[in-house]
DNA sequence: TTGTACGCGTTATCAA
DNA sequence: TTGATAACGCGTACAA
């Protein structure tokens, strides 16, 4: 078995309160004992038992994040941000995947709250009154990220006007016939503020909308690729087709690449996200850019200081997004 | 605060220690009891505390992992892949990213078993003979994934073998000037295994190797780009590349657009890892395709073993890896 | 089949 | 400035 803190004060000759106290830094040991106490540590090697503290101090410094995939574009990114934040502030990760279930869902919820995490941060599934019932009744802060639900706190973008941002510009460019492929449509964030935004753009330049040109995706590859074949090949095909995920756009490119398309001439494309592969393929996507690892940065940081019992201006934070022009528009 | 096992004991009209039976459905407790107690529980909404769980039982159920970065692409699928096995026997993962920093490393060492973590997953930075020693002095299990030491378990493929395999493809293809961008030299693994087996393939068909046709890179994107825009300019300039990672490949694809090289006909491009961008992108991408999902599971699958005492084979595991063919070759 | 009571390794209170 | 000791919430002898 480990050292306990015990053998080591034994070892210096003191009580186990005096360790505990070089231990914490707390003042009041004079500084002679204090670097007995630290030497007999390191010669030991002794380390503490975070379990031992955290049962005594109700804390753990650890945080739990929900997300559907890591192995999906958008989420790493974010991961990445959330960890280098907490590690500032010491905090730990449990990743947990939930892949939109329900059932892994509450299982998860469970066992974080069973493993008494401190916080949570939150970017998985649509945000049912039962989950957000959920949510709110655990006795620990949770951050929305990339989604929003009631007076939960949460760090977004304007989806709707990012949307409508792109059509605008496609519109600029000269496009008459602009298709879409959709996010899920009982999405609130992703999905339906998309393509409200899409349709807004339109209506404000007094277009028609035409349901032909919107076909429903979920934001991966393949149904980007379905979605490209069938607006790429109507008798009357769109000049411009903007995805609701740069996944999404890829099977564009592969759909378009396919038909013997050419980008942009013939079909320009446009996604959403601005996932790192995007400015690395050729021809490089147009893209409404989120700052990923922001967001994820900017949730923990939020966390930290609901956790901290910080003063927080709001607890709705709107990050700015941008349209980043490259060579498929 | 919370409800502890007394409340749900003096609730339900029983002992601690009967309530902590059901929770752990220990036998011999009377059926009447046991649906009072799991009633009871169910009612107050009872959740145990793994805490202290933990410090009496001196176990977690949670397992650190280490990567350099989980935003690169390699490690998401590997993630994934350790996390579903992991949740399937009852384990959380807590995500350490490194960045190949000593520093971060160590730090996160010292937390993890600060954290009573019960075994880790290792498959960061190039394992010094420090880390190396460290690792084994921990007292807890690891296991290595997509790297190797000394006696500690591991999981691999054969990295020289299939590079070789590559090269040999290539040359069937009537390639004869082939290029590569290497990994890290210093690396074991991905680095100088890969240039081995490039150069082993080249020697066993009597091919004299030129070195103006190796260039360094360190598996990310930028490099591949460099080293791509510096092959394909060589007065006498290769007609197929290498690339030790499907990142890198990307760059050289991108280098190959913009000097207007017609692929894979002017230059034909191979990589390393099979990520999953590499089946999306036109061209899609000719690559050695590395298990890495798999990889994942069966590295959690042996640490599971491990921790449980069970039997194993060998601690040393090869996987299989594949070429798969597609239009850049 | 059930209950009492101790111990897991800390921190923190209180006295000295 | 220090030390004894009571928690923290649970599992598990051991006894009943």
């Amino acid at each position: 078995m480990s050292l306990r803190i015990k053998d080591v004060a034994s070892q210096a000759g003191v009580s186990v309160a005096t360790v505990s106290r070089v231990l914490n830094n707390s003042n009041s040991v004079k500084p002679e004992t204090y670097e007995k106490v630290l030497q007999v540590i390191k010669e030991m090697q002794y380390k503490p038992n975070a379990i031992a503290r955290s049962l005594k101090v109700k804390n753990t410094k650890t945080i739990g994040i929900m997300i559907p995939d890591i192995s999906s574009y958008f989420f790493p990114e974010v991961v990445r941000g959330i960890e280098d934040v907490a590690n500032m502030y010491d905090y730990n990760i449990i990743l947990c995947n939930t892949d939109l279930n329900r059932d892994k869902e509450q299982k998860y919820l469970q066992v974080l709250t069973e493993k008494q995490v401190d916080g949570m941060i939150f970017m998985s599934n649509i945000i049912t009154k039962e989950l957000g019932a959920k949510l709110k009744s655990l006795q620990i802060p949770v951050v929305l990220v990339s989604t929003d639900y009631e007076d939960l706190p949460a760090v977004t973008i304007d989806n709707h006007e990012a949307s409508k941002r792109m059509i605008e510009y496609l519109i600029e460019k000269g496009h008459d016939r602009i298709g879409m492929i959709t996010g899920k449509e009982d999405d609130p964030i992703a999905g339906i503020s998309r393509i409200e935004g899409y349709k807004k753009a339109l209506q404000d330049r007094g277009r028609e909308i035409d349901c032909s040109l919107i076909v429903a995706g979920d934001y991966r590859f393949n149904s980007g690729y379905q979605g490209g074949k069938k607006l790429l090949t109507l008798s009357q095909r769109p000049t411009a087709i903007f995805a609701a995920s740069d996944e999404m756009a890829f099977g564009v490119i592969k759909a378009a690449a396919e038909l013997k398309l050419a980008i942009p001439t013939e079909i320009a494309i446009a996604g959403f996200d601005d996932i790192d592969m995007s400015q690395k393929i050729v021809p490089s996507l147009t893209t409404i850019a989120q700052p990923m690892y922001n967001m994820g940065a900017v949730g923990m940081r939020l966390l930290t200081k609901i956790l901290n019992g910080e003063d927080i201006e709001t607890t709705k934070i709107v990050l700015d997004y941008s349209l980043v022009e490259r060579e498929t528009s």
